[in-house]
DNA sequence: CGCGGCGAGTGGAACGTTCCATTGTGGAGG
DNA sequence: CCTCCACAATGGAACGTTCCACTCGCCGCG
C-alpha cells in the first residue's frame, strides 16, 4: 500500500517509465492511443503527480510567495483574493505570509520563500521597509513585484493615488467646500505620501491651505479624533481610506453631527462595505481585486521574461458618488 | 555564478558532504567547532537551503494547505491570520486557496495540494460540501482538520455555537424581551444549524415561540430585510453573525429606529469592527484568531501522531455586553 | 594486551521526476 | 535495394538533499 509512482503506472500500462511520464504530461510526441493507455493505467492505480520531484529536476515550482502587510484589513483581503484567483488560473499556487506590518517578519518570510523555493514573490511592503530589501531581491535574482505600495523601481501594480485624492478634493471643491482637511495617513510609505500629495496639490491649485489630521488606519482612532473636532472645524474630510472614513462618520454621529449634511466625508478604495454604510460612502474606487489580478499578471510576466524591463501598471481610480458628501440625503427625521 | 549547494559548502569548509549537511542542521553528533566551520563557509558562499530536495528525500514538506471558504469575510481573514501565525511558529508554511464557497474549486485545490505535496490540510468547508470529501481525505491518508464548520468526524477546532446563541438569547430574555427573532443563517452547514438550534432551544425553554428571518450573510441584504420590518415586529434580534448584525443596525437607522433603544441587536463573532460600531455591538466573542491557532495545533498533532484519535477542540464563547442591546428594558416593553 | 564501545566523521544509495541522447521501425525518395 | 528521415518509444543521468551503514581513532576495562 505504497504511494503510486510513474514507474508503477508504466509497468501497469506496459510501457517504459519515460513514456509514461511523457503520456501523463500529454506530450504530442506520443500516439494518442498510448497516452490513453497510460492515463487509464494511472487512473486505475490512483496515481498522484509529485510536484516536489518535478521541481527538483526542472527548477520550476509553479509556486509564488505572497507577502501581505495585513490580511485582516478588508482591502488587502480582497486584493489577496484577486491575486490568488489570477495565479490559480495560470496554474500557480500561493504561499501566504501575513507580515502584520512587521519588517522583521517580512524579511524572515522572504528568506523562507527563497528556501522553499518559489518562482517569484508578490509583496505588499510593510510600512517602513528599507530600500535594501529591493536590492536583496535583485541580488538574489528572485522575480518580484509589488502591489499598492511600491519601491522606487521594479515591477508593480497599484492605483494612481495622486489622481485619486485630486479627484476627491476637486469634487468637494465643486460642491462649494473651502475648509477641507485630510484625515489619516502620515505613515512613511509611498501610498500615504501620494494620497496626501494629490490632495495638497488640488488645494494649492484652488489657492487654499492644506490641513492634516494624522491618525493610524483604524476605525476607532479615526472616530475618536473626529468626535473631538470642534464645530468650527473643517466642513469636509478627504480620508486616507474607507476604514478611516468609516471612523469619521462614526465620530460625527457620536458627536451628534450627521455625515453628509453637517460634514462631508469622502473615502478611498471603495471596499465592499462602503455602499452599505450609513450613509452610503462617497469614495474613490480602485478595485482591490482587479489590482491583485493585475499584480499577478505583472509578476508572471517577470517570471517568464526575466530579461525584459519590469512593467509598472498604474490603474486609474474612479469617483463613486454616494451620499456621504451631501448628495441626496434620505429624508429621515 | 551558479546556485551554491551543500557540496560547495563542504568543499569550502574542507569536510565531507554529509558532514556539511549535518552541520547545517546543527546536529549534535558533530563537534561545535566543525559546525561553526561549516556555518561560516555557508555564510561566506551565500548558501541557501533547498527545501524541495529535502522534501523529496524525507517526504516532509513542512507545508500545509489552507482552504478558506471566503477570505474577504473579515472573520475568516482574521482566522487565516491566526492559522498562519501558529503554523509559522511551528516552522510550517501555508499554501493558500480561497474557495469563494465553491465546492468545485475546493475539490480542485485539494487535489492540487495533494500533488504539491503538503503535509496536511486545514479546511473551512465551503457551504454544501458533500460528506464524500471527508471520505476521500481519509482514503488519501491526508492529515486534515476543519475549522469553524465541521464534518461529522475528524480533527476540528471551532466555537460552541449552540452555547453562543443560547447565551445571547438568555441575555435578551433577562433584559425582558419576549419577542426575539433569529436573523440570518439558514445555509446548509453545521454553523447555521447549531446557532439556530441554540437560540431555538433557549426560546423553547422559556416557553416562547421561535421566529426565523433568513437572509444571506451580507450587510446589504440584512439591512434591507430589517428596514422593511414592521413597527410591531420583534423587539430583539439574535443575529447569525456580526456582519448580519451590522446590517441590522443600518436597517434600523434607515427606518428611523435606534438600535439598542428601539430594537436590541446582538451579534456573533466579535470581529474587530464590532467595538467601534455605532452603537458598539453587543456580541458573542469567539476569537477567530484564537480559533485559527487552535486549529493549527490540532492539525499539527494529527500530522505528528497520525495513529491517535483526531482531537476536537470546542471553544467556549463569551458574551460581550456593549450598547446595541440598550439598557434593561422597562416593564413597558 | 586485546576487545568493546563511543564519538566524530564519511560514503553512497535513494527519493520521483525531467531531460537528453539514443534505438528501432516503416515509408518515401533516389 | 539502399539511404535517409520522421515518428514513437526507450534508457539512463541528473537534480540536492537525507538517511543509513560504515570507518577510524581513542579510551577504559578486565
Amino acid at each position: 500500500m505504497q504511494r503510486v509512482r510513474i514507474k508503477d503506472v508504466a509497468r501497469e500500462a506496459g510501457v517504459a517509465l519515460s513514456t509514461a511520464a511523457l503520456a501523463l504530461r500529454d506530450d504530442t510526441k506520443l500516439r494518442p492511443e498510448t497516452r490513453r493507455l497510460v492515463r487509464d493505467a494511472a487512473a486505475r492505480l490512483g496515481y498522484v503527480y509529485d510536484r516536489s520531484a518535478a521541481l527538483m529536476r526542472s527548477g520550476k515550482s509553479h509556486t509564488i510567495g505572497l507577502l501581505v502587510c495585513e490580511i485582516t484589513n478588508p482591502f488587502y483581503a480582497e486584493l489577496t483574493a484577486g491575486v490568488e484567483e489570477a495565479l490559480d488560473e495560470a496554474g500557480f499556487v500561493v504561499m501566504l505570509a501575513n507580515t502584520s506590518e512587521s519588517v522583521a517578519r517580512q524579511r524572515r518570510m522572504l528568506e523562507r520563500f527563497r528556501e522553499q523555493p518559489v518562482d517569484g514573490v508578490l509583496i505588499m511592503p510593510a510600512t517602513g521597509t528599507p530600500p535594501g530589501l529591493l536590492e536583496d531581491l535583485e541580488r538574489w535574482r528572485l522575480p518580484h513585484a509589488t502591489v499598492v505600495r511600491s519601491f522606487r523601481r521594479g515591477a508593480h501594480a497599484g492605483p494612481d493615488n495622486r489622481a485619486g485624492t485630486r479627484l476627491a478634493t476637486e469634487h468637494l471643491l465643486a460642491l462649494g467646500h473651502r475648509r477641507i482637511a485630510f484625515l489619516g495617513g502620515g505613515a512613511r510609505n509611498s501610498v500615504s505620501r501620494e494620497r496626501w500629495d494629490g490632495y495638497a496639490r488640488a488645494m494649492a491649485k484652488a489657492g487654499l491651505a492644506s490641513e492634516h489630521l494624522p491618525c493610524r488606519t483604524d476605525i476607532g482612532e479615526a472616530a475618536a479624533l473626529v468626535q473631538a473636532l470642534p464645530a468650527d472645524g473643517p466642513t469636509a474630510l478627504v480620508c486616507f481610506n474607507d476604514s478611516v472614513a468609516f471612523g469619521a462618520t462614526l465620530g460625527l454621529l457620536r458627536s451628534g453631527r450627521l455625515p453628509g449634511r453637517d460634514v462631508a466625508v469622502i473615502g478611498f478604495d471603495d471596499i465592499r462595505e462602503a455602499a452599505a454604510w450609513f450613509p452610503p460612502l462617497t469614495t474613490i474606487r480602485v478595485s482591490p481585486r482587479g489590482m491583485g489580478q493585475a499584480a499577478a499578471r505583472v509578476l508572471l510576466e517577470r517570471i517568464t521574461q526575466p530579461e525584459g524591463p519590469p512593467r509598472r501598471e498604474i490603474l486609474a481610480p474612479r469617483l463613486i458618488v454616494r451620499e456621504s458628501c451631501g448628495a441626496p440625503l434620505r429624508p429621515k427625521g
